[in-house]
DNA sequence: AGTACTTTGTGCATCTGTTCACAAGCGAGG
DNA sequence: CCTCGCTTGTGAACAGATGCACAAAGTACT
């Protein structure tokens, strides 16, 4: 294992779930995990476990298994999330509320930095810690505390203006709750996440369920 | 064409994208449309909205491209979304709120049939044109509009409580908010959303664009 | 020290998904 | 009716991801 480890990115999306079935051990204070547990605990089998880990580096111990307090470092290091990351959250509505007061980002790498909305009217609300502020200080936040990840909250049709003006300030990755496609510089890095989306995926499995149930078999749990 | 029409997991996450599309081109009174636009529209590109398609049937005009009102009605069929299915929300926290009031669905084939809460101070709180109720109601609801989609927004605690109350009233797929995994029978569809894996995501982008930046190139829109 | 047992790390076969590239098919225009 | 230009549909090559199966490497116990 000279090489320098490129992580394939289907492995990368599963990094964080086993990220957070070890911050679980870790409260339960177990010390070691071998990758059949782990592998229940993050909803996938052993074996994408063991090939998975292995591309951080060589961690476990056999016969034993990986220690959490290490695993739990390395993937987080892997993640970037020994940064603690600051987010900004543009667009406080219910959405924006619900992620500005979940209590869970701290624990996963990331603090919320600034809450951000265009109607004068909630300027000033406090959630938390923060107050609501006009989404023109973007600039000015982004700036003062380095901020490289910015959340999307608002409704579609401020979608694009506000990613314009997150690129425009700086920041280099989006993830984007509304549903439309943005369009921004390709050194973006953007992630979309349309409920509608998930509930037309679903929709299509319960769909087929009855109709195509003549081949057989239950129904797995659906791919991701 | 007269096989079975088995369609890839891969090509039904991106139906939606199509679908969505679409609706915009509908909504703009277009009578047809490549699928170069269709691709630029969804964010993938050409080859792939085509060999997506072909699985349905084949729908295009050779020299013309696809027929929009046409299309829409095809893939609306595939994912199932002519029944409307009635989805159920059990959490009116932020996130369930933002999801009851969420306008876009009944567009996209669904509708807000019950919203549920373990909370009594909640309960006879109006959120659009319906009323929360307790969970425990949970049954009567799924009997009475045969409802067969649940959306968990309840915090991570609460879930797999629920989730085992949505079962035992006969909800067959559920999408689930919160961050932890559910452990339901086989035959039940189970959709994710996890927040904070789709910050730590980013975050590996993040991570890796300054040091992994040797390499040269910008990089590419994250994958899905 | 040696044996039995456990669990990792990984080579390899397989399956799934993506992309290319081009023949086939359609409309338009003379 | 023939030719030109456009766009689909798809075979085939390629790339990426999964899962099996097993050697290697550790612990525990006698």
């Amino acid at each position: 294992m000279r090489t320098v480890r490129r992580i394939p990115e289907a492995t990368v999306a599963r990094l964080p779930l086993y990220h957070r079935g070890l911050l679980d051990l870790a409260r339960a204070k177990a010390a070691t995990v071998s990758s059949e547990e782990l592998a229940e605990l993050a909803g996938v089998n052993a074996a994408k476990v063991r090939k998975d880990l292995s591309y951080l580096g060589t961690y476990g111990i056999r016969g034993v298994g990986y220690d959490v307090e290490n695993l739990l470092h390395q993937i987080g290091r892997e993640l970037g999330l020994t940064e603690n990351w600051p987010v900004v959250i543009v667009g406080i509505g219910n959405l924006g509320r619900a992620l500005a007061t979940y209590g869970g980002f701290s624990a996963r790498g990331f603090r919320i930095a600034a809450l951000l909305d265009s109607d004068p009217s909630k300027h000033g609300q406090r959630l938390g810690d923060l107050t609501v502020r006009p989404t023109s200080d973007l600039a000015s936040v982004v700036d003062s505390h380095e901020v490289a990840i910015g959340i999307i909250a608002t409704p579609g049709s401020a979608a694009q203006d506000v990613a314009d003006q997150m690129v425009a300030a700086g920041i280099t990755s989006i993830l984007n709750f509304s549903p439309v496609l943005l369009a921004v510089p390709e050194d973006i890095a953007v992630r979309r996440v349309d409920l509608a989306v998930e509930l037309q995926i679903l929709s299509f499995h319960q769909h087929h369920r009855r109709q195509g149930g003549a081949d057989g078999g239950p129904m797995a749990s659906v791919p991701a």
